[in-house]
DNA sequence: GCAATAATGTGAAAAATATCACAATAATGT
DNA sequence: ACATTATTGTGATATTTTTCACATTATTGC
């Protein structure tokens, strides 16, 4: 059991609940939370069950507990540090990801051997990289996003899990070596991209189901 | 069976046989591949027997001809115009995106309503929003990158659908109502680093296997 | 040419994941 | 207070996906 699906749509229903909270719904059911994200109720009731999470028969779940508990789960119910390696294009467009600015997940700082080069005044402060032990040293940030040419990744990788480090996203498109203890998350929009050019290929043969 | 596994992996299968081409390695075998990408060699010989490729026993595969028939499945043998709707950062940031160079797909036109506002000149051509079903009527491109903010994810979506294209990249974190001939593939980096907070949270508990 | 070997290709087994269906029960209405 | 109803929680079932294991066969070496 890696959890991995169970993980990720637990996110899901998170985001799901984040936005029931903000319209000031007070009480949501299984079946609600399906019609809003696709996802079988029956699946998310295994879910909560896996999960340890109760509702009420006949009354559903209370949205601020339900989220609540999601958060706990998921890890979310403190603020979450990441540092930024590699501050170009895709680097840039983290900073202003939305979703980063009203969760829990913060980026507080960025790396880049360009430092010097910016010319709009960066969001969050940029450093060169080889300041990332000593920043490290005092900033004991678990988790980073790797958003370097594929050249310098593996060896980005490895100094920031010299330097505890744990959890990573990887922009780049190599397989990275990686430590048992350590989590990365690979994200290739290449491959996401070929996906949907596989399914429309030829309109009509590939359908979804 | 909807593929979707089937997908991506080939998918990985064709981008670890261009780096070995690049290399100019001519054969290769399934045991190879599995080593340089962490997929077990059983899997990537159960996958090609699906679609049909054929190897040599005793010989492996031919790196050139296996690259060939790997992008003949995904749809790939032939260049792919996609236009980038939204150019926000991340918008730019997809522009400059490596792999939209190498590989065969070619991003051919953006649109945003910021069009005038563009400091850089930028790497295509940047079109207003209305300017989209007149676009398409001439250039009938079938893929569309969404990179829009949530408010406008849906209609942006639905003018895209109107004018013909059926596969998409969504960037938006709403989830979109989509006719049964269109294909979306939703890409929420929120939830891509939510998950790796979770495998993360208590470095000990929640182990990989 | 023959034996040894290395790798494929796949049916069968196992494991993981998702769905069903319904008993249990808390809230509501009368 | 009692009957009705809506919705949960979960064991059982079905489906999907992955892994195993080995018979098959092309290549190499002798």
């Amino acid at each position: 059991m890696n959890f991995r699906n169970h993980v990720t749509r637990l996110s899901q229903y998170k985001a799901a609940l984040q936005r029931l909270e903000k319209k000031g719904v007070e009480r949501t059911h299984a079946e609600t939370i399906s019609t809003h994200i696709g996802i079988p109720a029956a699946q998310i009731r295994k879910d909560f069950s896996l999960f340890g999470i109760r509702g009420n028969k006949r009354g559903g779940y209370n949205v601020i507990e339900l989220l609540e508990e999601l958060k706990n789960i998921l890890g979310l119910n403190r603020d979450i540090p990441v540092i930024l390696v590699g501050y170009g294009n895709l680097g840039k467009a983290l900073t202003h990801y939305p979703s980063f600015h009203e969760g829990c997940v913060r980026i507080v700082a960025a790396f880049d051997p360009g430092v010097g080069l910016l010319s709009n005044q960066p969001p969050i402060p940029v450093y060169p990289p080889s300041s990332i032990p000593s920043f490290l040293k005092n900033n004991p940030v678990k988790h980073a996003i790797l958003a370097v040419p594929n050249e310098v990744a593996q060896s980005s990788f490895d100094k920031l899990y010299e330097n505890g480090v744990r959890g990573f996203i990887n922009f780049s498109t190599i397989s990275l070596n990686v430590p048992d203890d350590a989590y990365v998350n690979n994200v290739d929009l290449e491959l996401e991209l070929e996906t949907v050019i596989f399914y429309t290929k030829e309109s009509g043969k590939n359908e979804k189901e």
